[in-house]
This record gives C-alpha cells, sequence and structure tokens, in this order.
DNA sequence: GCAGATTATGTAAACGTTTACAATCAATTT
DNA sequence: AAATTGATTGTAAACGTTTACATAATCTGC
C-alpha cells in the first residue's frame, strides 16, 4: 500500500503538497495539482485512515462506535441500519460491538471503542446503573443511549414510550374480554421491563383486573426462556386466555411452544408482542404486535450523536418515541 | 485520557519502560513494575489502538473487517456470531460493512477496512467477478470468501454445498410426489443462485420431471420480490402443489402472501426454504428448510482468516460444508 | 579489582498523516 | 529599485505507540 511519501516522490512534491490536494484546502497550482493527481492514480493509494486518525483532532476521525447487547434481535439490526444510514450518509463509519448481554463484554468494547479513538458511542447501556458508561462519560465521548436511559445521569437518550405501549396493548385485549391476560415479562434488570410491567399493571389496574401473580412469569429475554415460560403457563390448572409477552424474541419461543402444543391462536389462546418485525405478517396468523421502530430510533440517535460531536457543549435532550399497536390477526374476542 | 507519556511522568520513568510493563516482554524491576502499574491504575490509561497498529506490523493489529451483503438477513447474523465469538477469543476486533447489494458501497467499505489497516478480512462477493476484491487481494490483504467463490481466483473460501442441498430438498419433494414444484430463485448474478438451481434442474431431471418454465421465477432476494413471486404462482392457472424458495427472506415473503390468499400449508401448497432460522419451529406449520450454518460458516471462515494472517504464505483452500434437510411440517404427501 | 556478562532503564527513530511556519519566487506597489 | 504582497511549496513537529540500540549499574568469576 503506497504512502503519502511515495505519492510525493513520484510526483517530486513535498509530502505536504501532496495533503494539500487531498485535502483541497490550501490553494495548489493546477499543474502540480495534475502532477500529483496523477502519481496518486498510478499507486493506487489510499489515505491510511490510521494515520489520519492519531493525528486529527476530535470530530475530524469519522468514526462512531455501537454497543449493543444482542445482534441476533432484529430490533437491534434494524436499530443498525438506521444507524449505518445516516453516519454513511454523513462519511461516517461505525464499527459495532455485540455483547450478547454480557457486562464485562461491553466494558471491553468500550475500551477498545476509546482506544479506538472514536468521535462518539451509541450505546444500550446493559442496565440502568451502567457503571462502565459513565467512565466513558468522563472521558468526555459524546456518548447517545438507546433503548434504556441511564438513572441519575445526564446524557443523550432515544428511547421509546413502553408504558404507553404495552399499557396500550393491555387494553385491546382487555377490550376483547380478556381477563386472565399473562406477561412474560424481559430481564428485571433492564430499565425497559420495568416500564413495561407498569404500563401492564397500570392497564390492569385501571379497569378493575386483579393481577395473578401466577400469570407474571420473568424470562432473560430469549428466544428459549420464552418457549419455557410459555410452557408454564399453558400447564396452568387455568391457563391465561391472551398472553403478552415483552420482546420478539419471547415471541417466536412462546408461539414455538403453542404450536407444539397443538393450540391455535387466536382460538386457544390471543398473543400480543412487543417488537413489531418486518415478517410479522409471515406468521400465521399475522402477528398483532406493539411496533417500536428501530431503525427510527438508530437514525435519531445517530443525527443526536453527530450533533453532539460537532457541538460538544450542546444540552443532553431525551427522545421519547410512541410505538403504535399494529392489530393482526393473533388475538380474539371471548 | 491518558498517555503513555502521562504514565511514565506520573511513575517516574521513561515511555519505553511503560510500554515494557504493558507488553510484558522484557524484564523489568518488579518495583518499577509497580510503580507503573499504580501509575496505570491511578491514570486509568487504556493504550491507544490508534497508535498502536499505525507503529506495529501485520498481524498484530488483532484486527479484520467484514463484508456483507445485507444484515437484515438472519444468516449474515448468524455468520457474524460465528466470526465474532472466534475473533473474540483471539482478541481480535471486528469492523463489519453492510454493502445492501451495492456494489459502490461494498467498494467503499472495502477501501475503508484497508486504509484501517487490518490485519485481514472476510467478504461474501457482491457477485463471482468481484473486481473490488481482487484489488484487495493485490495489496497482500488476508482474504476469505464465504458464501460465494470468486472465479478463477485462488482465494480461501469458505461456503456450502448448494447444489447438493437443494438437490436433497427437491428430491424430497419428489418422493411425496410432488411434480409442479415451483422454485423462486435468488438474484440472477450471484453465484450461489445458479448452483441452486442447478441442484433444482438435477433432482427433476434425475426423476424425469419436466420443468414448466412459469415456475421458475427469479427474485432479487428480498422479501418483497418472494411475496410479489408467490402471489403470481397462486395466480397461475395451474398452480404448483409446492415451492422452493432460494432462501430465508424470499421465503417469509412467500408465506406471508400464502397466508394472506387463506391457503393451507402443507394443505394446499408444500413449501421448503433454503436457509434454516433458528425460530424456523415458531412459524406455522414449522417450516421444513435446508439449513446451512451461518454460525458454522462464520467461525470456520474467522479461524482460516486468522490462519492466513499468522503464516501467509499458507496454500490457500476450499471449504465446503454440507447442508442438511431439516423435515418439519410444511410439505404433505400427495 | 577488573574483564565481561547480566539486568534494568533510557533515548530516539519510526509508523503515515496534518498543519503551523518558513521559504521562495514572481508580481505589484510606491 | 526597494518594499510589499500573494501564490505556491517545503520543512519539521506532532499524534501515541513499539523497539533497536545505547547506557548504566550490578554481579560473576578469576
Amino acid at each position: 500500500m503506497a504512502s503519502l511519501k511515495q505519492v510525493a516522490e513520484r510526483a517530486n512534491v513535498s509530502i505536504a503538497t501532496v495533503s494539500r490536494v487531498l485535502n483541497n484546502k490550501d490553494i495548489v497550482n493546477p499543474e502540480t495539482r495534475a502532477k500529483v493527481e496523477n502519481a496518486i492514480r498510478d499507486l493506487n493509494y489510499l489515505p491510511n485512515r490510521v494515520a489520519q486518525r492519531l493525528r486529527s483532532t476530535s470530530s475530524k476521525k469519522k468514526l462512531i462506535g455501537v454497543v449493543l447487547p444482542d445482534v441476533q434481535n432484529p430490533f437491534y439490526v434494524d436499530v443498525i441500519r438506521g444507524i449505518e444510514e445516516t453516519a454513511y450518509r454523513n462519511q461516517f463509519v461505525v464499527m459495532i460491538g455485540n455483547f450478547s448481554q454480557d457486562e464485562e463484554k461491553e466494558r471491553l468494547y468500550l475500551d477498545i471503542f476509546q482506544s479506538e479513538e472514536v468521535d462518539g458511542m451509541i450505546v444500550a447501556p446493559a442496565h440502568g446503573r451502567d457503571q462502565n458508561i459513565l467512565k466513558v462519560l468522563e472521558n468526555n465521548f459524546a456518548v447517545v443511549c438507546i433503548d434504556r436511559g441511564l438513572a441519575d445521569v445526564d446524557v443523550d437518550v432515544v428511547k421509546v414510550d413502553n408504558e404507553e405501549g404495552v399499557f396500550g396493548a393491555i387494553e385491546y385485549l382487555i377490550s376483547l374480554g380478556h381477563k386472565r391476560i399473562a406477561h412474560i415479562t424481559g430481564m428485571p434488570q433492564i430499565p425497559t421491563t420495568a416500564e413495561r410491567v407498569k404500563g401492564f399493571e397500570r392497564a390492569m389496574k385501571k379497569h378493575g383486573i386483579k393481577i395473578d401473580p401466577d400469570l407474571i412469569r420473568p424470562s432473560n429475554s430469549s428466544y428459549e426462556s420464552g418457549a419455557e415460560l410459555m410452557a408454564e403457563l399453558l400447564s396452568l390448572k387455568k391457563p391465561p386466555t391472551a398472553v403478552f409477552t415483552a420482546n420478539n424474541l419471547i415471541t417466536l419461543g412462546a408461539l414455538r411452544t403453542i404450536h407444539e402444543r397443538g393450540c391455535k391462536v387466536p382460538d386457544d389462546i390471543s398473543i400480543i408482542g412487543f417488537d413489531d418485525m418486518y415478517w410479522s405478517m409471515s406468521l400465521n396468523p399475522p402477528l398483532t404486535a406493539v411496533r417500536q421502530s428501530g431503525y427510527e430510533i438508530g437514525k435519531r440517535a445517530a443525527s443526536m450523536l453527530l450533533a453532539g460531536i460537532f457541538t460538544p457543549q450542546r444540552s443532553k435532550r431525551q427522545v421519547v418515541l410512541p410505538t403504535e399497536l399494529i392489530v393482526r390477526k393473533s388475538c380474539r374476542r371471548i
């Protein structure tokens, strides 16, 4: 790989001149420019981003880091797409770290991204009191949190109104006549779980329905736990008539059990999942779901991050996007 | 962010000494080591990977690039998981570039990764004559191609026996009595499409079944095209009794149309998809599918890449993994 | 008590850029 | 014609590491 120096030699100019034609900031004689451009072409020169990054000051490194709990989850894939699109349009490159719900791995990625001198990071914190992220903030990196906020910390956040979203879904079930509504919740330690549970409880209370504690099952947010807990629910003496699943993996796991047991949706049981997927209509029956647009979250987070990078003193803000109840065919009136 | 120099000052030693305790290669006096380690802790020092990479020679940069056509596709998510796991275990970091089937964007990411001085790259070429990747090889980067090979080029490849996989699936359908078997193919320009079509044709020919050209529908490998082409097939005067869909997005799209039209799987139509998903059992009925393990591909590709990085003169090899027909409930005997 | 080995540390160059500053030269002004 | 200006280019330092080499101090065996 050719370097500035080699280009300079071939064009018979100094490296400074080459740098100047590359960044076309300063004036350079059209003839020299042509000479240099030829040399660049001949040598197939590509600027070395590593050297550029080492040398240049903040906000010109054109690199952001994204730290996510689970790329297996289609929601985060959407988030990535949103981020990447915005970044790409602004000539930023995205590095992705997937920490698989492992806090130690999260720390590693945060460290690496700092070491890589990213201009900023978008992070979905492992939980609400994530110490790792505080360290990053102390080091004055631009940070945007997504999906989950950070307790007692003034930081940019893009999230969704979880409580309201679940509230609406449960009200919808109640309006269909359901009373025995189960809730397979997410991991207890992540803030969204609490918010979603709150929405559930609020809706039940509003309509004067007592919550059967047997019907509330905390999962670890995975496909497998969704399947297992659904099995437990179906084995109950008095199984629920409807179930609300707190994320898309849980939903899919629950559906697996439901089909395995030969239960019919929505005849035997109604189901609403948090998180819509672009192929939710491909399920049989098509899934009724609370949609949060990962793509939109990613886009917003990326623009906020870029804003924060270019004007560091900018005050922090919190964006709360609405969710949308997509009614399809997985719930019935009873 | 603290630098070597600051650590050195605080510990009253030279930067060389600090570097030595960090890389614990050379001998350093236990007392000095302790001093330095304290300084490192006090200052929260993290080595700067950018500087490290700039300075160090090939294979010690601990960074690999991955260039993929579509992260929306769960198959590639599995690949990423496989790569990342292996990389992580060897202390390598992964940069991901998603080119969304856009060759120009592919080139950009390849350039960026070269500029980032990666030790090597794992790439799913845009097509069989991908010029962009040739350039990378010329620059002596270690490269492993996945999913698709590169025509007339001696390069490491990890792929799957597409032809055989499809062949088996079609034979299975034939064994169930199907004769009017449709095939929604992938994008014509990618090599896997041709291989899969070949498997289809071979199976049909072997069993003396004439292929109705109306039943072969080339898609652009997307969810939408799967849905559209399935609609066309169902609208035929003589619709197929079974359909083979060439990747998971197409499968999901086709399923959507099938359910929309009120068709029953497998009563009205049987379906086999290429690509299994961890939630294929959550579909109703559970999907019969040709599984290629993206995870395994990613793992193999990553180990091959690391091998290629550490011994550049190593001869290139081609790994062809078998597929597996996972029989579930989406096909019936007729 | 001294040559030579051993141990421990420091100095400085190098990686490939960007950029402040200096230097050169021609053109313009006074 | 000296001085100022402007355009163009070059020189060298800096970013934060690693590492070859030099240096200094201690020790070994005689």
